[in-house]
RNA sequence: GCGCCAGUAGCUCAGCUGGAUAGAGCAACUGCCUUCUAAGCAGUAGGUCGGGGGUUCGAGUCCCUCCUGGCGUGCCA
């Protein structure tokens, strides 16, 4: 459906046109004055400039152009501004579309494209822990969103699987178990199918192996080598590292599920390994890869550039690959599996510099084509509630899975407290309640900014969070469920001003949503959402609806409030949540 | 050193390509439950938008400069 804005703008431009004056300038936007108008055109403003008059003339002429009968306000008001109200009569008419359209009548930009959204990074043998909230819930968003919006898309852990971390954990477990027959370069037999290890003794290990690299030197030089060795293929490594991921995978699915995160491939560095001889051999066939420092890079400064952009190390001195190797080889076999329209990343951003030098290695080389975008979305960091690093008491790192159970226990609690939800519910209400508290706390930041992490106020039952959203809908879900069937009632012209505010708030679903898309941002969502669920709930209160004598005007009310339910449950759904039906 | 990002109410943050009185939430104070879930609604109070210049009819928004904080800057990811 074409948007609202769009549909204004252009009589508006069609008015300037005919006033004599370039249609250019009839922009219109939403108001900022709510209490004036819903819908503003400062054209005037900016074309008295070029006309060389007062711009209130300009503005009273075009006014004179426009059709009255569309809106049931239109003035010319001082200086300039031209200020708009919509007609009942075209809300009703543009709401009752998008209640019978599919999926609102959202259009689907994106239809026939593929798009790869990268944005789990686990590493494996690793617990998951706080840094990991931020790049799964986002990206998660952001791949429903592009689903939405008619993309392919394909959302890919690229698991850390294949880096200095496996060297750690097969040094480390060597000096151990040094008769394990992994170790034997001689040993020629199967090796055991069960695993010399546990999955909590690898959350033991690698933080050992990682302590120790820093104060001892061969221990380091070993892991290294280590790292080395299994890429190069060694047998006896390769079994340990199929252990690693045996263990490791469950663990890590079981944490991704609790979050409501999901992934079309579990494809990791190391299914790129295939793909890096061939790649590093053309690279240098081609001239793009040279030997410097005793490494090979690959390098992309640019006589533009205002700071030192460092080359792309490919391979280094000591023969492994590292994350920028893993990274181009990632795209090898993404464009030659899937051939994405565009590749988004969402990691830290930290990372900013990394994508860049391995942006334009791909593009320079032609391992991604020019038409393919890569983006890089760099988050901010979440932080503790005093805005310094998030630490556990002892000083370490926080447990994804710690931060989750804290978060059910307090939601818990609160559910219990206020005695509506039954016994037997009380378990799947707060996990929904506890996820959209999580979810809706990260996401209604703006993803590249640091923001501190605050349990009691994420789960605050009141104020612009994850609770209130749920709330309002388990309300009018109330509401409807006691009306009855009401799927088929159609939309009716606002009943009261409130029912106004809330149609126009519904309109604008489809302009969020293409935002959010453009800006990679699902805050826009979050900060929509509330707006709209704050017109439901004035609504709510100021309309009775099931009192209601007049059955006709129940039925309208009733129509309205479940295309908002719809929207709102659609809109976090995206977000990646979802309502219980009571709380 | 160089580069990137941030600095808006006591706290946490919005503010779309410059536009009409800078907006929310929390905290504080005040109203509204015999009426669809008060996890709600309505209201009061609170800001020289880090400082200083400049462009413009108009600047939180654009340009310059300074201050403060965070991050990055070749073999971790």
């Amino acid at each position: 459906m074409e948007k609202v804005l769009d549909i204004i703008t252009e009589k508006m431009q069609q008015a300037f046109a005919d006033a004599g004056y370039d249609a250019a300038f009839g922009r219109v936007t939403v108001s900022n004055r709510p209490d004036l108008c819903e819908y503003q055109c400062n054209g005037a403003l900016s074309a008295a400039k070029q006309y060389k008059c007062a711009p209130i003339q300009i503005a009273k002429a075009v006014v004179e152009k426009l059709d009255a009968n569309d809106y049931s306000l239109v003035e010319a008001v001082m200086p300039g501004f031209i200020n708009l109200k919509l007609s009942d009569a075209f809300l009703r008419s543009y709401l009752e579309q998008m209640r019978t359209a599919p999926d609102f009548g959202v259009e689907k930009t994106g239809a026939g494209k593929t798009i790869v959204v990268d944005y789990g990074g686990a590493n494996v043998a690793k617990p998951l822990h706080i840094g990991h909230l931020r790049p799964a819930i986002i990206g998660e968003a952001l791949k429903r969103l592009y689903q939405f919006m008619g993309y392919n898309a394909i959302g890919d852990v690229h698991l850390g699987d294949w880096g200095l971390q496996m060297g750690l954990i097969i040094t480390e477990l060597q000096e151990r178990q040094p008769d394990l027959p992994y170790f034997d370069p001689d040993y020629t037999g199967e090796y055991p199918a069960e695993p010399p290890f546990t999955l909590s003794d690898l959350e033991e290990i690698y933080p050992a192996a990682s302590a120790k690299k820093k104060v001892d030197e061969d221990f380091a030089a070993r892991a290294h080598a280590a790292t080395f060795e299994l890429q190069q293929g060694r047998r006896g490594y390769r079994a340990i590292w199929q252990h690693i991921m045996d263990i490791s995978l469950p663990d890590l699915r079981r944490i991704y599920d609790s979050l409501d995160v999901h992934f079309e491939k579990w494809l990791g560095e190391s299914d790129a390994d295939p793909y890096i001889p061939a790649m590093i051999a053309d690279l240098k066939n081609r001239g793009f890869a040279v030997e410097s420092e005793g490494a090979l890079v690959f390098p992309v400064a640019e006589e533009t550039d205002k700071k030192e952009v460092p080359p792309c190390i490919l391979v280094k001195s000591d023969g492994a690959a590292i994350y920028a190797t893993t990274d181009l080889a990632t795209m090898v076999q993404r464009m030659r599996d899937w051939n994405p329209d565009k590749i988004l990343y969402v990691t830290d951003k930290r990372q900013a510099l990394h994508f860049e030098q391995i942006f334009r290695a791909a593009h320079k080389s032609g391992i991604v084509k020019p038409e393919t975008e890569l983006e890089h979305l760099g988050h901010g960091t979440m932080n503790g509630k005093d805005g310094k690093p998030f630490k556990t008491r002892d000083g370490g790192v926080l447990r994804l899975e710690t931060l989750i159970q804290d978060m059910t226990d307090f939601v818990r609690a609160k559910v219990v407290e206020n005695k509506i939800v039954e016994e037997s519910e009380i378990e799947d209400t707060t996990a929904k309640i506890a996820l959209a508290a999580l979810k809706y706390g990260d996401l209604s930041n703006q993803p590249t900014k640091d923001y501190n992490f605050d349990l009691e106020r994420f789960a605050a039952f009141e104020g612009n969070t994850g609770p209130y959203i749920l709330y309002t809908i388990v309300r009018v879900k109330s509401i409807l469920a006691k009306y009855g069937a009401w799927d088929h009632l159609p939309i009716q012209s606002p009943a009261n001003a409130y029912a106004k505010d809330l149609m126009l708030a519904i309109t604008k679903f489809g302009p969020t949503l293409e935002n959010a898309l453009k800006s990679s941002a699902p805050n826009l969502i979050c900060a929509y959402i509330y707006d709209l669920a704050g017109c439901v709930n004035k609504f709510y209160h100021e309309t009775p609806v099931l009192k209601e004598e007049n059955e006709e005007v129940k039925a309208g009310h009733i129509a309205l409030l479940g295309l908002a339910k719809n929207i709102l449950e659609t809109s976090i759904h995206l977000l990646g949540f979802s309502a219980p039906e009571k709380m």
